[in-house]
DNA sequence: TTGAAAGCGCTAACAC
DNA sequence: GTGTTAGCGCTTTCAA
């Protein structure tokens, strides 16, 4: 250990150094880089000295040190607006798949969303030199936007293909995924339709969708019968909240067009409780095409979103070079049984 | 700007340094970072001028430089098996909520519930010398451990208090939550009792809840009519495989324990399909309390478990210094309608 | 209240 | 194939 460090109690253990494994092999300190990072040239009798030395001493190379002196970190930042919505989780599962296999590792941090509080991240975020940002949707604050286009930091947004992006731009249209959920409803014969939502200010791409859903219904002359909107983020028992109070106003609905599939399965669960028939009685409509929706018995008919692969993608652009991508990965109507 | 960074086209935008900042307000480079971290004296003036400089140069300040210099991050690295399944989005949202509010980034790394890969992520996470480390549960590889308890970096070890720690452990027993299990199922006379779970090798947890129940049968002379075991991660569409062969071999079981709610779920849904009585037919026990099986018609009799709050305390805990401390959240069983 | 200077542990020329 | 050396951008004494 450097001399001086044996006074430092806390530290003695990690702060075994380069030099120290240098020292101990009896070779140069560059030496020993070009071993760790397996780079230049060395002999083989030198690699196992160093190797050896390093085990010896249980090295553990400090990145910091190395991100500093090579201007650039493994670090990918991730920026999402929620842990509690499991849409989050799973682009965060595609990207961190992908990271890792690429030797990178990943910061999150969550919004909650909050543009400030989006805008505090993105600073402290590239505070460590990251190597990309994976963000989730499009608006953001403009002082954020700036930030990110002067960084120089590749930026991945997701999830959202609505507007202008400032780098690369992986998702798809949450409109058109309203527009479509809207056709399907018409095409079905369905003319008294009501909306169950979430806080729509919070959750911007849920907004998009219902904009979608009502410019179709606009088109064909119907209005939407009338709207339940619940002050908190989605849940399965909002969901159900929502549309109990909806049926109460409106009991003569025939469909509901739900923000997502946890509202959609609070209404499902609903009307399996008070034992209305669905779809005859009432129509469900969801979105995201979550598993629970899939599996009960009567699957919910819903929109399946590639969260996961969004996620993926999203890492692999932002970690390798190249010029901006707008990929739209599209979406797929479920026809269930329950609209 | 650094007058030979001109040259480097790539990095112009983000490469204002501390130095460019003193330059630019007049002052010494130390008075700058004063200022930056509101530590130590200087005058108002001062202080206006350098914040003016900042703003002007649009600086943000080097992370990596910083903790390199003060030997220390802000980091905090997480460890968990998994994102698809539930508890750890929870367990992270708790704890990101908390190292958030107390300044600290996450770093996070998913193993795969694989030692080995548990092993390589808590080595380059070292590397970069984080404040503190959550990791999920108590069982580590031998190397693992070694190199935890040498890092000198404070671990708290989340979500099992069956067996020893490292240095904090926040958790609860999962044999006990197996056996508090077995106990209300007995209690309540089922007495062919079956078992439907997932990959037990992989999620030591869930087979130490087994492990729990399986003793308090023994204890009461009963053993376990049969099991159905899947070899995959938990799922409601295994749940209901599951629970769809073991009542095929099994036509008079009267209880089904689940390795967790979602299977849990699957095995509700196909008797809901198939027309199957809950609980008098077939009784179904879960664990982990999800929201989706309190919101169903039925609300699932399972083991609430406070995931967010581990996650919280384990945050805090690593963040602040004091000695190692065992804290048991504990668990609350609730009695729902399916069993 | 302020500035000068010595590192933090590593990488990357550049000699040898 | 290997060692020497000059930084990377910041924090932190220590004087002034």
């Amino acid at each position: 250990m450097s001399e001086d460090r044996w006074l430092d109690n806390r530290r003695i253990a990690s702060s075994v150094t380069l030099t120290d494994v240098a020292r101990e092999a009896g070779v140069g300190e560059s030496t020993v880089s070009r071993v760790l990072r397996n780079h230049g040239s060395f002999s083989e009798k030198t690699r196992e000295r160093v190797q050896s030395a390093v085990d010896r001493l249980g090295y553990v190379p400090n990145k910091i040190a190395g991100a500093l002196a090579s201007t650039g970190s493994n670090l990918v930042a991730i920026i999402i607006p929620s842990l509690a919505n499991i849409v989050f989780p799973d682009v965060l599962r595609g990207a961190q798949n992908a990271l890792m296999t690429a030797g990178f590792q990943s910061v999150i941090g969550i919004t909650d969303y909050d543009q400030n509080q989006e805008e505090t991240l993105i600073e402290s975020m590239f505070a460590w030199r990251p190597a990309g940002l994976l963000i989730a949707g499009l608006e953001h604050s403009e002082r954020a936007v700036t930030m990110m286009r002067a960084s120089g930091v590749r930026i991945a947004e997701l999830l959202d293909t609505d507007g202008t992006g400032i780098d690369h731009v992986v998702g798809f249209s949450s409109r058109e995924a309203g527009r479509v959920s809207a056709r399907y409803l018409l095409a079905r014969g369905y003319r008294r339709i009501g909306y169950v939502g979430h806080d729509l200010n919070r959750d911007r791409r849920a907004a998009k969708r219902l904009a979608g859903f009502l410019e179709i219904l606009a088109e064909a002359g119907i209005k939407l019968y009338d709207r339940e909107i619940i002050d908190a983020a989605s849940s399965i028992e909002k969901g159900r909240a929502g549309l109990e109070r909806l049926l109460s106003r409106c009991p003569k609905l025939d469909a509901v067009y739900f923000s997502n599939d946890d509202m959609a399965m609070g209404g499902y669960f609903l009307c399996l409780g008070r034992g209305i028939a669905i779809p005859d009685r009432l129509a469900l409509f969801g979105y995201n095409g979550l598993d629970v929706g899939q599996c009960a018995p009567q699957p919910l008919t819903t929109i399946r979103t590639p969260r996961v692969l969004i996620g993926e993608c999203g890492a692999k652009l932002v970690c390798s070079d190249g010029p901006s991508q707008l990929i739209d990965v599209g979406f797929e109507l479920m026809q269930g049984a329950t609209a």
